[in-house]
DNA sequence: TTGAAAGCGATACCAG
DNA sequence: CTGGTATCGCTTTCAA
């Protein structure tokens, strides 16, 4: 079928020279002379050379350290991006992957620090989630400087020269968030309130921009109110909300484009509007849950941060090993969690930690595992 | 840190034997005294052997051949599914795999024929639609006799001894339909028809049977009619949609379990009762659209045909290579297309084709791609 | 049944 | 600057 694929030889064969050289040229490693290099690199196009990995890196001892720098696990969201990212560098074949975990405390608490700590360290490459991208921003750069591609998650960091970004689809997430609130409204009619970090964040303003031209689109009966920014102060958020429930007697709808949701549901639940209200939220965390299960909560968009981090380990890892990735704008749909699926993704949560659990006593008392046996899992990763 | 990883050599040395014997007895290759085996096996274990894959790809000139057996491109979702293991394939570091395509013009048409093929083409490995699982059973069987291992894609061939399966989770979908479909009609009231293929499939049954829950528990006033079997014919379902509709003036809502959502929409708009019935489908598919643009189809259960794909694909890879996948169990949560999101999934279906045809004609004309350069795509598997 | 050795294709080092 | 070569861990073949 296929004539056999060129190997280095071949290009040094076809050129007279040593291996050597030509192994230099391709990596434009020091010592080699333009000439040389020239034709060496004409001669691999012609060829149509592709190394092979599995000799790379059999022959190569280094392994690859990449820094993940994430929020605490102050809610369930990074823990499980977390996840996403051990779950996918375990899944790579050649174990040639080393994951540092940087974490910091709070938005903008650490960040840097940490940030810096992972270039001074000299890894590889980074997965980052950029809490408040304007300050990462030179950071990130100072990294592509060192050739330390960087990866966000969840939030980007516009202009910073970061290699790639994996993050939820703001315009689904938005869209969908109003076509359900026009939906489960029927045909009432009102005002709708929308809660977001701040209006700063490209994000938070994209998903804003998504709920309000679908509604005004399929749902001229509601009128959107300007967005509140509680910047994930939970008395900011209970506060506002509570001067706008006041304000607006007809709200009928609101939604939650963060994980901020609680003080919003106890605003509602204080000023007795909370059966009266359709709720859609983001995320799924412990809180969140009995508020879904009660129907407080019609539906909550869930941002799959396992998906995100298994993605953004593989587009990293790709980029590392290839030189190149195929996508490095990924958008995620998001998925849509209610009373009658709530179970369905409660399950896969728990599974993910019972696996995690799993994982480390298989680590120490290694022998008992039988070898082809495999859990039936309920599971996603997508 | 760690301690370097334990060898072939480590083994044989540990043994007083030869590295060939120790290789030989690891993979039970003729030729062995089962008293050395027993002790190279013993050994292996107690020193933690793992074999190292870059190592044994470099050197075994053997590539694993998968066959997928799926139905013809019909409709979008097989050419999507096919789309999802070609792309898996690719990403595969160590390009060893070669995809074989069978596919059968129809529902339990030469799907046994293509099997056959496909075992006497002694393949690695099968990724398949069992359109009849009753019937492939016992050639999964025959598979897994030829040690071939099976994994089964949207549906399953229960009590065949297949590897594994990857499809949507019916539980997840039916419970969101009906929750939706509550949400949807609000205080309304009536009857509520289903729509599904037989329900002698699995899956079919524990959708109806988790449709019917999620409607019972929380939305007490709809009623929940019996099912209509379609047996994918397009003019069955038409007319016994028209039956039922005379039937059940009070009726409401439909939910199409299957693709075949066309008649049930010609069915009620020649009943006049198109605008009166908030109708929830399954998949996306161009005729699809304009239905859902309008307004007719309230919302439609997308199934991620190119995700199930991916992820049979890496199942079955894993275990070819591992011997042992950590989930032979995949139960994806499904999307939910509206209108308003409808366009970030249509642009999504687009983008990959248009991917295809660039793959294509970069077969042709390999020299001009500028290596590092790679589109920026909104979202990927998932 | 066993041992020894020749690759696989790239990396990295050393001598010229 | 360049050529040669040992090495990585495993598969496979050939002798013994």
């Amino acid at each position: 079928m296929g004539k056999p694929p060129t190997t280095l030889r071949d290009i040094a064969k076809a050129l007279g020279t040593s291996i050597g050289s030509v192994h230099r040229a391709l990596h434009d490693n020091p010592g080699v002379s333009p000439l040389t290099k020239d034709r060496v690199l004409q001669m691999a196009r012609t060829l149509g050379y592709r190394p092979n990995l599995a000799a790379r890196f059999l022959s190569s001892k280094k392994t690859l350290r990449i820094s993940v720098n994430t929020l605490q696990g102050t809610t369930s969201f990074w823990d499980e991006v977390r996840t996403g990212i051990r779950e996918a560098a375990t899944s790579i074949l050649l174990e040639n992957v080393e994951i540092e975990f940087r974490t910091y405390p709070g938005l903008g608490e650490g960040e840097e620090e940490a940030f810096a700590a992972a270039i001074d360290d000299k890894v590889d490459g980074i997965i980052t989630f950029p809490s408040r991208p304007q300050v990462l921003r030179s950071w990130i750069r100072r990294a592509s400087r060192a050739v330390i591609p960087v990866v966000c998650v969840a939030t980007d960091a516009p202009h910073s020269g970061r290699l790639g970004i994996v993050s939820i689809d703001t315009l689904a997430s938005g869209s969908i968030a109003a076509d359900l609130m026009g939906r489960f409204l029927g045909s009432q009619q009102g005002s709708i309130a929308i809660t977001l970090f701040d209006m700063a964040i490209t994000e938070h303003a994209e998903k804003y921009a998504a709920f309000e031209n679908t509604l005004r689109s399929f749902y001229p009966g509601l009128r959107l109110l300007k967005p509140i920014e509680d910047h994930d102060v939970e008395t900011e958020s209970y506060s506002k909300c509570r001067k706008l429930f006041e304000k607006y007697p007809d709200l009928c709808g609101v939604y939650v484009t963060t994980e901020a949701s609680i003080p919003v549901i106890n605003a509602a639940r204080d000023a007795k509007l909370l059966e009266r209200l359709t709720i859609i939220t983001t995320d799924l965390f412990p809180d969140l849950v009995p508020q879904i299960r009660s129907g407080a909560v019609a539906a909550t968009i869930y941002q799959r941060p396992r998906a995100q981090g298994e993605i953004a380990f593989r587009m990293l890892h790709e980029f590392l090993v290839d030189g190149a990735s195929r996508s490095l704008q990924v958008a995620l749909a998001p998925h849509l969690v209610m009373r009658g699926n709530l179970d369905f993704f409660l399950q896969r949560q728990s599974q993910e930690s019972a696996r995690e659990n799993k994982d480390k006593n298989d680590k120490k008392g290694q022998e008992d595992q039988p070898q082809g046996a495999s859990d039936a899992l309920t599971e996603d990763f997508a």
